[in-house]
DNA sequence: GCAGGTTCATAGGCATAGCCTATCACGGTC
DNA sequence: GACCGTGATAGGCTATGCCTATGAACCTGC
């Protein structure tokens, strides 16, 4: 059985007549004939009951028509919805975001990907890189902006932005007098956010590796850990991003002297079908964040 | 679109996996790939991501396949409802009636034709000829008694059962006196049913055709009929089957000389399509009626 | 690092299902 | 009795769907 003979099926018993169904199912009649006939010897039933005058359905035929009709409106609406879908910028989006950056970026990003990209509904999901490796391997994220490089052949990621690290001191910190700083330097009394921050791993290896790494203290959060440097218990590294809220608690800025930085990318799976609309996603927040090294750096002086 | 390809679709998405999918439909693997390409295409939307572990239903996949699955179990109802109708003795049918038939041929025929067609479920509708006819046509009824040959070569008949009229007189008449009685001996004051009952017709032409007709008066039905005889108002000719009832009111029966009488008939229109449900019908009704003219004759007297 | 086993995609060949035109058979009508 | 209408049938063509065989990409284990 076929759709196609369901939608026979439905001309004739809506027509009655074989000849106006053909017609309107831009068929020949003897198509239809024929076709109706292998759709009674598959059944077992005789659907019409033909005349010299008319093909009226039977008591069998209208007890049918009403599944035929549910299978071709079915159809239809498959139809009908994948035209809808047919953007690869439409529809849900959901894009993994680290949390030393969402909160700095996407502030900055939401309008303007809004903008671009009014049929996209970006459902933003933050987490540590490890957690957002796994949900886009799960196929429960469809992409992920990332601070580190790509990790196996399944995924592929493309680069955003430069986005620097700062020096960031106490305002009464002996470093604070320098307007530029050499990363060992902050080495004896950094501070990192907890384990699995991406950020943690960059700023031990910018700092040297064996630095004190501020004893028995850990943040579990960027803000914290800005309140912490504010508070005078060490200095660290902080995201260009980040720059505003860092002044905001008090802190001191200096740009470093080695250029330590992380670049964003956004990574996906290999697979991924809708590559156009990450890629759109990613264009969009590159030329927003376009210059963006420069500028931060300047503004911390 | 294809309610195969929707199968596939389906288990595609459900397998996730084309290998397995194309052994679960029974195809081979390269037949699936092929024509769920062809699908996509069609909808201009990527439904699996595949990858070569696995092939995973896209967003858009998901948001499809309910309406698939839809489809497809409804093309199943079509099948499995087809496959409860193949039997033409089961289902609904549609016997129309003639009057002066049904209150006394039913009871006789009910629990017959319900233990030999227990799947059918007989629907008696009670009418005249003319209307009966005009149902049938109209593909209202699925079949009809009647007592009078078919008109038109669009509906075919079969005869059932001779059924011999009766003389019926009241107790006082003078005719009473005589163990059988000629047909035009009635003629004087006798009494018929109104206009649109064949009945009348056929009482009035083995009468003689110029008979007194019972001056005003008129019957609606065949039970007024037989109060009105038995009150004396004159007589008139009843088919066999009414004979108990007739007893019943008082009247006096007699059987008629010239051996008049009316063939009941089982009438539906050429094409229709349940030929061997009127025959199972209408032979349940002959071997129920067999031999009922002899005996009617004979409990008459 | 390479062989072997996955995955899905592609190619070529074949059978057939579905379509068309032309024609038939049957009824009803003028 | 010729003629228009109905649906059914026949023959021929095309395109589709299927198969097997093979390819390309990827993973795994020795």
């Amino acid at each position: 059985m076929n759709l196609r003979d369901l939608r026979y099926l439905l001309a004739v018993a809506e027509h009655e007549h074989f000849g106006r169904a053909a017609k309107a199912c831009g068929v020949s009649q003897p198509t239809l004939s024929v076709q109706i006939r292998k759709l009674e010897d598959l059944m077992g039933v005789t659907l019409f009951e033909r005349s010299s005058k008319t093909a009226a359905p039977t008591e069998a035929c209208l007890r049918l028509i009403g599944h035929a009709r549910a299978a071709v409106t079915a159809a239809e609406a498959i139809l009908a919805t994948a035209r809808n879908m047919r953007d690869p910028l439409s529809g849900r989006f959901r894009l993994g975001i680290i949390p030393t950056l969402a909160p700095y970026l996407l502030p900055l990003v939401f309008a303007p990907l809004r903008q671009a990209l009014p049929a996209l509904e970006l459902e933003p999901w933050e987490d540590q890189t490890s957690a957002l490796l796994e949900r886009l391997r799960a196929h429960e994220l469809d992409a992920a902006l990332l601070a580190t490089e790509e990790d196996g052949p399944d995924l592929v990621s493309l680069p955003l932005f430069a986005e620097p690290f700062l020096a960031a001191l106490p305002p009464e910190h002996p470093l604070a007098a320098r307007s530029m700083i050499l990363e060992t330097d902050l080495a004896r009394d950094i501070l990192v956010l907890a384990d699995g921050h991406c950020l943690r791993d960059q700023t031990v290896e910018a700092c040297g590796g064996d630095a004190g790494l501020g004893g028995p203290l850990r943040a579990a959060s960027l803000p914290t850990l800005l309140n912490m440097v504010a508070a005078g218990y060490g200095t660290t590294l902080i995201p260009g991003l980040a720059a505003g809220a860092a002044q905001d608690a008090g802190i001191v800025l200096r740009p470093l002297s080695a250029k330590a930085g992380r670049t964003v990318r956004i990574a996906w799976r290999a697979h991924f079908p809708r590559r156009a609309a990450v890629e759109a996603v990613g264009e969009v927040i590159a030329s927003r964040l376009k210059g963006f090294a420069e500028g931060a750096a300047a503004g911390a002086v």
